[in-house]
DNA sequence: GACCAGGCACATC
DNA sequence: GATGTGCATGGT
């Protein structure tokens, strides 16, 4: 069954291709990227993996045993570090008490766990379901400033749409996958930074007539 | 020198 | 419940 979403998809999959996300060595890699990149461009994000890694301290347990001073330090370039790095260190020690691997924590199941990481201080939705989806690869959607402004844009949604709405518009309309999921989302990122950035209708972008709903 | 970036928590009304 | 504000670096 082909949903209008669906379309959408095979639109920007054919006309971007593949994104290759999330860019990060590792699981861990992925969610420690995805709590420095809160309100933060990509490149400044990337400086500071580049400094963790540098000092050995992409690493759970290294991460625990530094203190918030030295680890704002290493993660200066992603901004707000006073904060990212108490919510660093918040968010790894729940990740070793959970048992400290990707696998482990996947048996816990995907609703528990985005229940679980909701309830960490520093972690809102995107940032929990980013962990989710790209840290572990389970299936669920990441909505972001840019599926919000895509949508708008195109007045696909009505400007005060929630992000659970936006969620539940795209899983309920997909296949549920992770694959896609994970196609889909950085695919608008790439779709929103390119078109649809003036704070006026996104008109004669060369999406137009091509998008749901119209 | 404004404005924004792959948000979130907290205060205030 | 919704609206406003602090966090802070680095690129445009």
């Amino acid at each position: 069954m082909t949903t209008p979403l669906l379309t959408y998809y095979n639109d920007l999959r054919r006309r971007y291709g593949p994104q290759h996300w999330w860019p990060a060595d590792s699981p861990f890699e992925v969610m420690v990227g995805a709590i420095l990149t809160q309100n933060t461009a990509w490149s400044n994000v990337e400086k500071a993996v580049a400094t963790l890694k540098a000092h050995g301290l992409l690493d759970p347990g290294r991460i625990l045993e530094t203190d918030e001073e030295t680890l704002g330090l290493a993660i200066r370039s992603a901004g707000t570090f006073r904060i990212k790095a108490k919510r660093l260190r918040v968010f790894v020690r729940w990740y070793v008490d959970r048992g400290g691997t990707p696998r482990k924590l996947r048996a816990l199941g995907l609703a528990r766990l985005r229940e679980e990481l909701l309830a960490i201080s520093g972690i809102g939705p995107e940032t929990a379901d980013s962990i989710l989806l790209y840290g572990l690869g389970l299936p669920t959607f990441v909505v972001d400033r840019y599926t919000w402004r895509v949508l708008t844009r195109h007045a696909l949604i009505p400007e005060d749409t929630s992000y659970d709405e936006m969620k539940e518009l795209f899983e309920g309309n997909l296949e549920r996958k992770a694959s896609l999921f994970n196609e889909y989302h950085a695919l608008i990122v790439r779709v929103g930074k390119e078109h649809c950035r003036a704070r006026a209708r996104c008109e004669g972008c060369a999406l137009e007539g091509r998008l749901p709903g119209k």
